[in-house]
DNA sequence: CATTTATTTGCGTTTTCATGCATGAAAGTA
DNA sequence: TACTTTCATGCATGAAAACGCAAATAAATG
């Protein structure tokens, strides 16, 4: 049997079930689960497949959504994603909100940080989930049309069970007079609760949305622990901030 | 015996079945190995065969993941999506799984469609949640890396809190003999979790999957309702299926 | 026709490739 | 932690490919 036919075999299997066992695959064929783990090894250098323990899945999944990113100032948000990096270590648990720098956030945590992650957000569920050492556990509920995020009362009640190191959230508004705040009623709600399932509290912001305020009060600045912008932390546009009992980065 | 001669007859081989073995060829024709060899480099130059260690297989080959990260056998999931969409009536209660072939639903449900959708799959939430008279309710949980559909105890148990009119699942391995089987225990419980939140149940499958059987039983054919696949309902192909008690689409 | 020239073919040798097995390391599981 | 499964690695073996060379065949030329 050519080498070609095989690996064609296995990745119909694949197509097929998502995932295949070198063993099964050994048995199937009648050669020794070497040649297949040889196989798969060279299929997965070539993209086809992921690599796994104990066999290999596919790697079809690829969202159709974000692959036209044009994503709003994506570069500051890049660099606000670099800089969370920091507060992020190994063996934490930690929950995080939705948003395009949560997704950006999810993309540049590096493959050996071992940690579960909580979060609203299906999105980031996803970016995370591509992550070999991290475990995602989604807050499922009533999926927000316009946040794509999770919100309602089961959200509130599932946040209610657990309690993280760490809270990463994107923040709608932000200024010194009115502290965090929202402009809409449930994810005012959801905020409140993910803040109380919380020990430390951290907002990822563009500056751009600094000093803004929407209707809806989700908390004071107190409750924050720490402030990331794409901005040095002496920047004067921070002037306000660099007061206050957090921590900018 | 001339040059023309012998590959016309390759090319007949390979036409026919897909591949040729140097080994055969020589036997067959009495010619030494080389000259076959030397033939398929020719042949492999003008871009008639793909060479390969051991022979040559045809041009038409390719790997049966269709270039890049497209859809495998998109084209009939599409058709599958289409037909299951006569069994959505307003103001039903759903259930969904994960896969490709439920992505494909969730993008052909019509955008006049009022019901409500329970899933899984966060990828299916997703692309529901774009229809404007959907609800869309996460079941949240450990997002599965393989699968990508949340799994474990806390899905079990939200399941256990709802009733829903249809379940919509994909199928892994689907025979006659074993049932409707899969690979992965977690999935496993999961699914059975679903059936028991559902009054009918529905298999979406390919019929590629038809007969194919897994390593562990979610349940026997007569707790499903319909099955639709690519197939007419009175294909031969699914004989076996058509005097049971399940609806075929 | 004879001779030269070019092409094709087969054979032996050397390299490269594919595969299975054994071993110890690593990862997962109870 | 101890136990099991899976992985990676090196090695041995056999198969196949590449290469050069010479014989055989075909084509071309005078």
């Amino acid at each position: 049997m050519l080498k070609e036919e095989r690996q064609a075999f296995i990745m119909k299997q694949i197509n097929l079930h998502n995932k295949v066992l070198s063993t099964d695959i050994s048995a199937m064929l009648s050669i020794s689960e070497d040649t297949v783990r040889r196989d798969l090894k060279e299929m997965a250098e070539e993209g086809k497949v992921l690599k796994v323990h104990g066999g290999a899945i596919g790697r079809s999944f690829h969202y159709p959504f974000d692959e036209g990113n044009s994503v709003y100032a994506q570069a500051a948000k890049k660099q606000i994603a670099e800089k969370t990096l920091k507060l992020l270590k190994n063996d934490m648990v930690i929950l995080t909100g939705g948003g395009t720098t949560m997704i950006e956030l999810a993309k540049a945590i590096p493959v050996n940080l071992r940690a579960t992650f909580f979060t609203i957000s299906p999105l980031v569920a996803l970016q995370l989930v591509e992550h070999p050492n991290l475990t995602v556990i989604t807050i499922g509920g009533q999926l927000s049309r316009s946040s794509h995020i999770h919100i309602g009362a089961s959200v509130i009640n599932q946040l209610a069970e657990i309690k993280v190191d760490l809270c990463l959230l994107g923040a709608n508004g932000f200024s010194i007079q009115d502290g965090m705040t929202e402009s809409d009623w449930e994810v005012v709600q959801v905020k409140r609760a993910m803040l109380r399932a919380s020990k430390k509290m951290a907002i990822l912001s563009i500056a751009e949305k600094l000093n803004s305020s929407q209707r809806m009060k989700v908390c004071d600045l107190n409750q924050i622990n720490y402030l990331i912008t794409e901005l040095e932390p002496d920047n004067h546009f921070l002037g306000a901030y660099q007061h206050l009992d957090l921590e900018l980065f």
